[in-house]
DNA sequence: GCTTGACCCTGCCCCTAGGGCAGGGTTCGA
DNA sequence: TCGAACCCTGCCCTAGGGGCAGGGTCAAGC
């Protein structure tokens, strides 16, 4: 009658998957013939099939054999929350794969989708993409740190970035990074730089947009995350 | 800066994924501190961002571990695929739940569809569930035996079910079972069934439709699958 | 009768992707 | 200054089998 391999076949299974069923209990070990082979009948099949249905469906082989012989309302109600473990996860798959189509470009896997957003507009703006970079690793080092002072910093940082005025200073200090430190452009973008500051401070709404300490350690994050001329006008800002 | 517990939250993933991926030779070990905790930059996260978003579609780390330093080609490509496999699971776990709906009753995770009507025929027939059940029991052990003969033989099968004195004797031998075995109906049964044969035998498209051998382990396979009825209504139309 | 390929047996070690715990040191906020 | 929350290494454990070794068996064709 029936063979290891006829009943693996039938159920979609295993040889050896049977043989582990056998030693965990689920599937009683059948009688043996003459020579020592296993022989199967139609309730081994039977079984193996529940068994099976219930293994594919994700449910742990030690939950299993407590389902195999449940009674009736018991296994009706396991069955409606395995069946919601099985929704939760193919929706678990589908955002994998959504995720998985990120991976190819773009910053909107590492960052919010407000940062996103923002870094999308200085792409827009043409500031040069290792400032961009700059821009991304620091909003993630704030965003780990802390993720509601993120947003609130992203929401007045994208503010600023409405000011024609700001707008022109980010492009000339990200233009600034390569000109030699003896450069004469940098005085006066220093002068300008001051005075918008000024300007913002006596509008009363002074709050620091970056923690400098964390801006620093971005910087430090990345090679070539300053320049001769950078160092040389941040001297000239801080007077 | 960046703990590795403040790293894991950020990226979705425990403190205990983040290290495994140190040993796999996925993520490098950071610098650590002068207390010897790892200090993390926004590159890790970057990095383990991906990590993440491979690990959760399923691949294995071994090829995660190829694809971060993949050119962009390849990614691409092994993107594709990974998404078509992500698209075969969903459909596999799709398939997982439609079969653990029918866990709860039927038999037609058991049999094929063909097998499952016939059964169904019988239910509606009245015939009881014992015999249903031989029935079906017998049905699989032909099916894991030889699926493609078992086929052949549900369609004559159920040829012969339209036949209503075949229906008629099906349901009285049915009935039979329980009859005590000196019951003068059993001689009559036996008439009919001999002369059944006799006019089927006649119109010449004599094969038989069920093995006799199976249908002998299938009766082995159950408890109460004889009766003493029955033994005596064989040895009756046996002559 | 003999061979050959397909089965079957037990027993052993291996894998993935971490989880859990022990036993100890560190940092941070009140 | 203290307790909670972190962090460190090291070790063992898990599910669900896969693979292989080393050996016995069965069925078909020659």
């Amino acid at each position: 009658m029936l063979t290891i391999g006829r009943l693996a076949d039938y159920a979609g299974v295993t040889v050896k998957a049977i043989r582990h069923y056998h030693e965990r209990g689920l599937l009683a070990e059948p009688d043996r013939d003459s020579s020592g082979y296993r022989r199967y009948t139609a309730e081994h099949a039977v079984k193996l099939v529940k068994i099976r249905t219930l293994a594919h469906a994700g449910v742990p082989l030690a939950r299993v054999k407590e389902l195999l012989d449940a009674d009736p309302d018991t296994l009706t109600a396991a069955i409606a929350e395995i069946d919601h473990d099985l929704e939760d996860r193919i929706a678990q798959l589908r955002r994998a794969r959504g995720q998985l189509a990120q991976l190819r470009g773009g910053d909107r896997l590492f960052v919010s989708p407000e940062v996103a957003d923002h870094l999308d507009d200085l792409r827009g703006l043409g500031v040069s993409e290792r400032a961009i970079r700059v821009e991304r690793d620091g909003w993630i080092l704030m965003q780990t740190a802390s993720p509601e002072d993120a947003a609130l910093w992203i929401a007045e940082k994208r503010e600023l970035m409405a000011d024609p005025e700001f707008r022109a200073l980010y492009l000339e200090h990200d233009a600034a990074y390569d000109w030699p430190p003896d450069d004469p452009r940098l005085a006066a973008l220093a002068d300008r730089i001051r005075n918008w500051f000024a300007g913002r401070h006596s509008r009363s709404e002074a709050r620091p947009v970056h923690n400098p300490a964390i801006a620093r350690l971005a910087a430090q994050s990345l090679p070539g995350a300053s320049s001769p001329a950078w160092d040389r006008l941040a001297r000239l800002v801080e007077g």
